[in-house]
DNA sequence: CTATCTGCAAAAAGTTTGCACTTTT
DNA sequence: AAAAGTGCAAACTTTTTGCAGATAG
């Protein structure tokens, strides 16, 4: 099954890079894999604990980190500022839809960069930003 | 000149909306208006300080924000999640091209939610955000 | 066995709040 | 004179760092 998958996907990823796999990183990898949406480091921290009363904050917190910058998981700072995480689907470009009550997160491949786009200046682009924000038909049905 | 517009105009919302003018408030609205690209709160006291050296860093905080609450700025996190203002160019409906290195903006009116843009789900669209991040002509010159 | 990882504690950095004093209106 | 704004200090939140003991490889 699926979410097994991406757990043992993540668990490879960090193999792969040297990394020694701790209990606390392989629930890190669980928790991501039965999730669709970006999360906070609260949030992760919080379901941690219902596994692994003793983890602390710092090593949840060191481990985002750290799997963002191997590439495993994909940092986001939202709207409000808040910084989130999610599995990455780095395997081809898209841009997402997303949740703003649940923040569950949809990914849509139109990218309006693809589009021939007449921009201002003579800017060499780097990079680009592209969301849509919404209510999911879940949210706006209890609501 | 148009500078001077600027600031009168910020002047201008900032009284209608029932603010008193200080000298504070009177130097963020000409620092605002000497600049088109967006400002750290960190930024703009220092060159509040400048000109006016006993501004506490507070105060400048505090008006940012209202400033922002009441729409005569526009309060943005970046990608790395730093939080910046610039004035609002509120008008009409627009997006960014911003200079990675100086910050820089330049506005452009092309919008991707204009197309007939195919989102999967039942969302209930409520708002996008769609930046073109680089780096401008004279930034690329001087590196 | 050794290098890495964890948990604790404490430090930064960024942001907000309470309050006495000052300034605008 | 009254109401609103300022500056100071302190609290709070989020993120980072140092280090001794624990653990994966």
């Amino acid at each position: 099954m699926s979410e097994t998958n991406n757990v043992e996907q993540m668990i490879k990823v960090m193999s792969r890079n040297g990394w020694r796999i701790t209990d606390q990183r392989r629930l890190l990898a669980e928790i991501f894999a039965k999730t669709d949406g970006y999360l906070s480091p609260k949030y992760v921290y919080d379901q941690m604990t219902v596994h692994y009363p003793s983890v602390s904050f710092d090593t949840v917190y060191r481990n985002l980190r750290l799997l963002s910058e191997m590439g495993a998981l994909e940092q986001f700072y939202f709207m409000d500022g808040g910084l989130k995480f999610r599995m990455n689907c780095s395997n081809h470009h898209h841009h997402h839809l997303i949740c703003m009550n649940c923040e569950k997160t949809l990914t849509f491949d139109y990218c309006p960069m693809e589009t021939t786009l007449k921009l201002p200046g003579n800017f060499k682009i780097i990079n680009h930003r592209f969301e849509v924000y919404g209510v999911c038909e879940e949210c706006q049905e209890s609501s």
